[in-house]
DNA sequence: TTAAGGCTTAGAATAGTTCTAAATCCCACT
DNA sequence: AGTGGGATTTAGAACTATTCTAAGCCTTAA
């Protein structure tokens, strides 16, 4: 069994429960995002899955992503101005924002750190979810 | 002397040494921002300072708040899609989003926590800012 | 096998922001 | 005081990202 239809199964399994059902819209737009974690736009999505489904609309690509995320299979992230891009890294991490070329990286986050950050806000704040954003430089090292 | 005129002083002061002219604009569009904290739109700003300046353009307020960004006199701030808001808390500070209101709170960040959560960056990642946005719910006793 | 509802599609519409070109302002130098 | 030049502002056009609309298609369940 490989990779791809094991994330075929989750995300089966996840639409059903939401009563959702699973298209080959749904699958390309998903496994585009499985394949190369980079934080796509929808336009950049689109423009991959053409290549399996040449006649899937801009259109169905943002109301895909929008499902998935609906489902929580992939993150919606905003960097400063520009397009939404989205996420399949279901692990809790933060992103760090290279701001001279553009890249973004996943960043582990230990949780306890999330508590520890989590823990700063005043009674009558209830946080469903945090999101780190760093934003500088790496250099060649990494 | 009034804490508007300081606050005058002091954008005239930081527009100077970027090089850059004092205007009644860049004025009203600042103070439009300090008298009333809550991180408004670039529209929002402009209804405002309508009422000081009344031919003031759209443009011009874009123009004047990356101008004041530009400054480090007030921060750009993005939440999901929608409109970069914009905040004058200088500061460090995280954000809460409240998804019911879409009411925006500024939380004060201990210097240490912001030390904390900065190392864990793996070496070879040089942050120069970190944003923290929560997202939830304020209950009433807040 | 048919009705109902979910899904996809193309294109129009909308929202937020940036661009363009012309007009205005302000400072420095005469 | 007068003038040239660069900075700033302006209105409106243009552009980009996203959502909406209406029509058709597909699937499922009776």
């Amino acid at each position: 069994m490989s990779s791809h239809a094991t994330n075929s199964e989750a995300l089966a399994q996840k639409l059903a429960h939401s009563g959702l059902r699973n298209t080959p819209q749904r699958e390309v737009v998903y496994n585009a995002l499985l394949t190369k974690r980079d934080h796509p736009t929808a336009d950049d999505v689109h423009a991959r899955v053409r290549t399996d489904l040449p006649t899937i609309s801009l259109a169905t690509v943002y109301n895909c992503l929008e499902t998935l995320v609906q489902c929580n299979l992939v993150r919606a992230v905003n960097f400063e101005r520009g397009p939404t891009r989205y996420c399949p890294n279901l692990a809790p991490h933060a992103h760090f924002h290279d701001e001279a070329t553009g890249a973004t990286f996943d960043i582990d986050l230990p949780s306890d750190l999330i508590t520890k950050v989590t823990s700063i806000l005043p009674p009558g704040y209830d946080a469903d979810a945090v999101d780190i954003i760093f934003r500088g430089k790496t250099t060649a090292t990494r």
